[in-house]
DNA sequence: ATGGATGCAAACTGTTTGCACTACT
DNA sequence: AGTAGTGCAAACAGTTTGCATCCAT
């Protein structure tokens, strides 16, 4: 369970976000914006309609990725897009921009994934916006590593 | 179509694969690889599959799928997830490393896509094989953007 | 000749859509 | 009361799979 006063946090940007677009203040839309930041990791719609199920939340798949967009909208949750066609997504308030590192077996399949954070892309996107004249308003970077043999 | 000495030597780098691995060097296979190698920027298995059977090549999309990923492990294509939930690919020898700004419109859909090539990305890459402890053999950096108004 | 590769269609998976019903404003 | 949002199932798109056939070895 995320703590009271960052639920408290959040649920006041998703309604102000929603005041501002006049939009309806549904409980689904609330209580899924709480158990997305149950997780401390990223999951797909799959798990996450599980565990509303499992939380005696159950709501249909299609809610699920209605609200998974607007959260995301509202800046509430990133997306990603890792090695298969399948949508991730992790919550992005009070936790700051990080990239990843995909870490698979020598069968490709994802071992780990590790977060970290460099400060040189901020750079490389401050120096492209000037050379390649755009507006950059996001990054997502992927190492695909092994796990070091010793 | 793209010169015949690139197209040897691919079709050489595929050979050398293929008799490595023990594979059965079929017609398709290479044809697929020259074909593949027409193409400038990134497609999808759909274009591919279309533009085969428009240049009288005609296969089934399972050994499309199949020879993209034959090629993906011999390392003449890349593979890339935009922002939706398809698979790009775009012939990878004789086209150095590169990454890629994604220019969007209002509505979120793909104006243009850049290439660039940044140095740092490297310095990163070994700061983290360094600190993580991990061999990282690739990488994807995606900048997201809007064109600058003027 | 043998079995790896292909062709085709069917199955599968993640996502989107259509429509009746519900509930927020 | 009016309509945006939800639930459900069906449709869809990209990808994978199963099996008969073919052809590189």
């Amino acid at each position: 369970m995320a703590k009271p006063e960052i639920i408290k946090s959040v649920t006041d940007i998703l309604n102000k976000y929603m005041t501002r677009h006049h939009m309806r203040k549904t409980q689904e839309r609330f209580k899924i914006l709480e158990y997305v930041y149950d997780f401390d990791t990223h999951f797909d719609v799959e798990e996450l309609y599980r565990y509303l199920k499992e939380k005696d939340f159950a709501v249909s798949k299609a809610t699920v990725y209605n609200t998974l967009e607007l959260l995301l909208k509202a800046g509430l949750v990133r997306k990603h897009y890792f090695n298969d066609n399948t949508a991730y997504y992790e919550k992005s308030y009070f936790n700051k921009s990080h990239d990843h590192i995909i870490v698979r077996d020598d069968e490709g399949n994802v071992e780990k994934i590790i977060e970290f954070c460099d400060p040189r892309i901020e750079l490389i996107k401050n120096d492209l916006e000037k050379i390649m004249g755009v507006e950059i308003d996001d990054h997502d970077l992927y190492f695909y590593a092994k796990a070091k043999k010793e």
